[in-house]
RNA sequence: GGUACCUUAGCUCAGUUGGUAGAGCACAGGACUGAAAAUCCUGGUGUCCCUGGUUCGAUUCCUGGAGGUACCA
């Protein structure tokens, strides 16, 4: 029997700490579960563990792409899957670590497939939005997808132009891949949510914003200025200070609006963690009560799965 | 101390010819299948500074007070 032990919760939680302390505690490796901690050009803006942290404890799935890359969640789950395979031969319990909701999903529960879409479809796509508006978008689903048409938010144009792309890619509509499914999977997941008060949550929030700032991110950020297009780019604490280098606002309002849509991050990420009911929640200093926890679902799953 | 002006949502402010009020931001709730730190939807949260008066009814008008700002001393 194999466990996946994931700690969720939201930016500034105290995940990377938790994850440390229970991978010494079982003598085990953290997967990273982060989209934006992937990339090797982004540091201080993504409060990745640092140089300690990491040799603290074997982590997977930091700083192994480049931003240049482009890399989606079912190349995490297909990897990160394949991450698991290896790990899973020297240890029965392995950790997640990470605040990307779907992309916990897309390894617990899994995708459903979809086929290829080159990137020359998603191009046009973008085009026809540019130049046409949602309208054209929302008018091609309608067309080729009347079933998803009638369940995506029409307003939402990402989700508009990823039905339409794999419609287009594959001739068939976007709604006959979605079996909604669970996966079959060789590992149990046990879920942990780190929960804190909000206010304290926010006051974290901006502290660890001003402590960015002294650590140098705006020069971080002003190297990777040139690449801002770039999707992995399009990252709160770096956005914000790209508008400070075309001057369109000030230092200042770029630190308070750094802080602001950490704070929505934050919210959504928690909106997301809350759908689901299997998270455990957890003050991020309970690190007994974390094992003692896991290791009653560990007895709980061995009797289920025996059944 | 005197004169003028101000006090309404967490903040900045609008407004009610007297019928208990609304914008922006902040904030809250939600959605989510290969861009997810992305993208999108919904929502006004209030002792209208306090007290007394006039009035059927006062946040609005009047008296007194408190606090603030500016100018004069």
């Amino acid at each position: 029997m194999k466990y996946l032990v994931v700690i969720g919760g939201p930016t500034a939680s105290g995940k990377t700490g938790v994850a440390i302390a229970l991978a010494q505690h079982y003598q085990t490796a953290i997967l990273s579960a982060d989209s934006r901690q992937f990339y090797r050009e982004m540091h201080i803006g993504t409060a990745k563990p640092t140089v300690e942290e990491q040799a603290a404890a074997p982590h997977y799935f930091v700083d192994f792409l480049s931003i240049e890359q482009s890399y989606s969640v079912g190349d995490f789950e297909r990897d990160a899957l394949a991450q698991l395979d290896v790990l899973f031969q020297q240890h029965d319990l392995v950790l997640l670590c990470g605040g990307s909701g779907l992309y916990i999903k897309a390894l617990c529960e899994g995708l459903d497939q979809f086929p290829e879409v080159p990137p020359a479809i998603r191009q046009e796509l973008q085009q026809v939005y540019a130049e046409q508006g949602i309208e054209a978008l929302q008018e091609e689903l309608q067309r080729v997808d009347p079933i998803y048409y009638a369940q995506v938010d029409l307003h939402n144009p990402q989700r508009l132009m990823r039905a339409l792309e794999v419609c287009r890619a594959s001739q068939r509509p976007y709604s006959s891949f979605r079996k909604q499914k669970s996966a079959k999977r060789s590992f149990q997941p046990i879920y942990l949510r780190l929960d804190w008060e909000r206010s304290q949550l926010y006051d974290r929030i901006n502290q660890r914003v001003d402590l960015m700032i002294e650590q140098g991110l705006e020069a971080e950020a002003k190297a990777l200025y040139p690449m801002r297009v770039l999707n992995a780019l399009q990252t709160v604490g770096y956005q914000e200070l790209f508008d400070y280098f075309d001057g369109t606002i000030s230092l200042e309002e770029a630190i308070e609006l750094i802080k602001r849509n950490s704070r929505r991050y934050a919210k959504r990420q928690m909106t997301w963690l809350r759908r689901d009911t299997h998270w455990k929640p957890f003050a991020p200093e309970q690190i007994e009560a974390m094992i003692a926890h896991i290791n009653e679902q560990k007895i709980q799953l061995k009797k289920l799965n025996k059944k």
